[in-house]
DNA sequence: GTCTATACTACGATAGAC
DNA sequence: GTCTATCGTAGTATAGAC
């Protein structure tokens, strides 16, 4: 199938070298194929853009089905379970950006959320403003806490923790002294987000 | 000074568009000047993009220089002391990053965390990494861990919260409703990251 | 559908006038 | 120092053969 090779190489040159960055004739030679065969499927550059943007909210929208689904079954009194959904959610994610393996599609999306195009929509409007209502909702019930902009603003902050490991990759790599994250790492990390989660949520619950 | 007014407009175009993106005529014809101006200035497009870091980590050395030497003089018994600077540190690092004003500078630096070239060690080799080194030796005494490896992790999951507020930005305009964000915004969730802040160096001095 | 050819544009670099 | 003019390269798009 040259249209799957095509974007999975697309997902890969645009995350690395951003739209601008990558160039068509590059990802056509990577997938073993001529220039205009991106023109002949995708119309262009950009359709070839915004169809690798499908494919990642897709592939997010896979990895995510499952914890989102159980947890919009929660009931308005289940502290524990919303609590538990939480870790679930963040855990799932952390996992993707700690990775290696998931560089290039969590780079794309972090473009997008730097500098949004119409790529940003159909991310963001697939399972992505999903996941965020969902993780805020949570946080309602697990901590009590009525204002929904209240649960919204920790679900940023929460979210930004594992967001982190990504978005300040260099950095990571630089405290740690490392050339990539070791699997030691990556569990000291999400151990650490993890015991984050709950001090965040017992303090939430605290004033609620 | 047609140098200081390049670099202001290669800041923005290379934050922005990143090195492949911008164009060098672009950033010529936005300073008002040729295009060879850049070539007789600094040697071509690669050194304009490091003249931008170079003067980016020194804009970032005055903001923090301040708040650093404060808290370097921090004596290690002083678990007070040491989480005020924390906040002190954090804090001013936050309003950086939600301001509309630092857009260029925030997102050069969010570019090369993700994708590192020869500008990320003049950033990282200026304030940044003591910046960081700081927040590690600062949880240490704040929480009595004595492992600095621990600190380090902590420091990235606390700068992160931060950072998101640049790296997930696009979300947090879409889960608050805006089209960016207001004075109001920008204090509660500052106000909510000061308080994840105690509720994690509370949490890690716990266990310590 | 996939390829080769080519047209057109924009880029970065450089030479040289002033 | 700053400008104009030009060169070579790399980009996207497109036409047409098979």
């Amino acid at each position: 199938m040259i249209q799957s090779r095509l974007l999975d190489i697309a997902i890969r040159e645009f995350g690395i070298k951003g739209l601008e960055g990558a160039s068509t004739r590059g990802i056509a030679q990577a997938a073993g194929t001529a220039m205009s065969s991106i023109t002949y499927h995708y119309g262009g550059k950009e359709g070839l853009y915004l169809a690798a943007a499908d494919r990642i909210a897709e592939h997010m929208a896979e990895t995510m089905a499952e914890p989102l689904a159980d947890e919009q079954s929660i009931e308005t009194d289940d502290a524990d379970g919303a609590r538990a959904g939480i870790h679930n959610i963040l855990r799932r994610l952390a996992d993707k950006m700690a990775s290696d393996a998931n560089t290039e599609w969590t780079l794309f999306i972090l473009r997008e959320q730097m500098r949004p195009t119409a790529a940003f929509d159909r991310i963001y409007g697939g399972v992505m403003g999903q996941m965020v209502d969902t993780l805020a909702s949570l946080i309602c019930v697990a901590t009590g806490v009525r204002e929904i902009r209240t649960a919204r603003i920790a679900t940023i902050t929460l979210a930004g923790q594992v967001l982190g490991l990504r978005a300040m990759r260099a950095t990571c790599l630089r405290l740690l002294d490392r050339e990539t994250l070791t699997a030691d790492d990556i569990a000291d990390i999400k151990a650490r987000i993890d015991a984050n989660i709950d001090a965040i949520l017992d303090s939430m619950q605290g004033t609620a």
